[in-house]
DNA sequence: CTGAAAGCGCTTACAG
DNA sequence: CTGAAAGCGCTTACAG
């Protein structure tokens, strides 16, 4: 009983198949594997009889030709690989849609591997990707930005790093205007009328991270607010390091009207704290997220967030990808704009 | 200015290197590429040091082995592909750590591409996993389930259907009970004393849909409630399909008092639309899905549901894969159970 | 322990 | 329009 890896070849689905190669088809067409070859691609040089004898040969015997031969020869292979934080986040849904409208406009294939946020699985994923020799990378939300640096000194296969989250600038990455997109969301809760006002972030380090607490804290000055370090506690960007940040939050001396939340994953654990802890949002406290996850309208109350153009980002990286192949960029930082989305979860505080 | 498809070989990023080959790192160290092959497989029969040299020699360059030229010779590629009708589902998120946790153990790469629920889109990515010669490929809630008949009949790579939508037997498959996952949900709230218990299901002619609907009849009768097939209506699977179906029911001259959802994310439609109809979840209407999605203890109220055990489900599929590999299976479908879980979304109907 | 040779399945000039 | 030949980067018997 041998693996595949062990026996070579698949026997199929136990009848003893395998891949029909041009040269089968070659000999039942009785031409030259070169003619199947033609036949096959384009059709040029081929006389029309032979080629439709030829594609009807294929048809029938099941032919599939191998992207692994071709891209040999060709030195490429069509593919772009992504490397995810965790398929879970349905972030990266929205980014791998955009990736998937340029890509398939291009006849790429897009195929995603999952780092699920280990450094060292996000190292492997990039290097399977790139003895598959795909054709480009894009990596989002790493964890491990940084380590590019270096590898990209004699990295053969572009890659494109989409909000990543460790400080150093990258030949090509494309990321959400953080501090920006901060400050508005915290104005919008000082607008409101809230002096207390709580941050929730990710794990510390991470540059979205350090770009959002600046944001925050450019908005508390704008209002005349001092910064109260007591106020910023750290969470790990889901659900679970949310509700407890935020129960830390609720066990000071003096609770905090509203909290901005490092992203909707964290906003989500905080709001169910507070229900827990019976109180709620946004009577008691106002909560705003980040990301404009396509649950927040399905939350009750619905979130309050920044919405990240997260297809378009998913575009924009692929295209960065398409200037890169064409020599039309070597270097490419892009910053894209978010948007504040106002729903329920935020009003002013109570008296 | 070319593409890589164009231009053949990539000029990395902007530097003009290509990939070196094992005849770079031969002519390097002054041996064959024979036994740089041998020195950076196994290392066997190659002197200690001749190897060790070599192996730096590699590390150097930065090489990377050419996937495709291994595959083509070893006839396999150590790779699975999964096919998921949706990243943005928190179900295939599931299953997708489940599939890798098995997958890992046994060095096997894994790769995903999304089919968007559309059937032609799903049928061209299974054909690019097949042309890059994955080792097999497991395809989650196919829309097209019923087409892999014909197809797997001279299929080179085996296919296993997790939660295929289709009616029809397959060689191998893994599903979740449904329907007496369905039964429980349903006499959960027969118990509960409810009389008026709609459904709201997936797209018609899916084989879940079909099943799940099977359960909750049964249900019904257990209890002695007739059918009332105006109770029951469809949806699509998401939040958008919930919300009309639910809208629907609303408007009917009796309300239901329970409704029981295809699934969780139907179940985020419908409780929204109760919620904008200025009724409560579950004091006027109680709410049960189908999933048990993460984000589900996160809403207010959490939602009542079925756990499918997502991962497991995953590993089993991985592990049928496997199975074919080794020769030990030829055909296998493997039902899982649900189990129902209880949370604050269901309750007894009022007086 | 090492090298020369054949071959995996393709593509693509080069001849005819 | 078609075929023979070379070659993409590797692995693996076969000789030494």
């Amino acid at each position: 009983m041998l693996t595949p890896k062990q026996l070579g070849r698949l026997p199929g689905t136990g009848r003893g198949l395998r891949n029909a190669s041009i040269k089968d088809i070659a000999r039942l067409a009785g031409v030259s594997h070169s003619t199947v070859s033609r036949a096959l691609r384009g059709g040029v040089l081929v006389r029309d009889e032979t080629a439709s004898r030829i594609r009807k040969i294929a048809e029938e015997v099941g032919y599939r030709p191998s992207a692994a031969a071709r891209s040999l020869v060709s030195g490429h292979s069509d593919t772009i690989g992504v490397v995810v934080t965790n398929v879970a986040d349905p972030f990266v849904a929205g980014v791998v849609r955009g990736i998937e409208d340029r890509a398939e406009e291009h006849r790429y294939a897009v195929f995603l591997a999952n780092s699920n946020a280990d450094p060292d699985r996000e190292v492997r994923v990039v290097r399977a990707f790139e003895e598959r020799r795909v054709d480009g990378i894009i990596v989002t939300s790493s964890r491990v930005g940084a380590l590019y640096v270096p590898v990209m000194e004699r990295m053969r296969v572009p890659i494109v790093l989409l909000n990543n989250q460790h400080p150093g600038h990258f030949a090509h990455s494309v990321m959400i205007d953080n501090p920006k997109a901060s400050l508005e969301v915290t104005r919008h809760l000082t607008q409101l009328g809230h002096r207390r006002i709580g941050y929730i972030g990710d794990r510390s380090g991470h540059q979205s991270d350090t770009e959002r607490l600046a944001g925050y804290r450019q908005a508390l000055e704008e209002a005349g607010i001092p910064f109260d370090p007591a106020l910023t506690i750290q969470g790990d960007g889901r659900p679970e390091g949310g509700g407890i940040a935020m129960t830390r939050l609720l066990q000071g001396n003096r609770l905090p009207t509203a909290v901005f939340c490092y992203n909707d994953m964290t906003a989500l654990g905080a709001m169910r704290q507070i229900r827990l802890h019976g109180l709620r949002v946004p009577h008691d406290i106002s909560v705003a997220g980040f990301d404009d996850l396509f649950l927040d309208e399905y939350l009750d109350p619905p979130l309050t967030t920044v919405r990240q153009p997260m297809r378009e980002m998913g575009r924009i990286a692929m295209q960065t990808l398409l200037n890169i192949f064409t020599g039309e960029s070597n270097s490419h930082n892009v910053r894209v704009e978010g948007r504040l989305i106002v729903r329920g979860s935020t009003a002013a505080p109570k008296e």
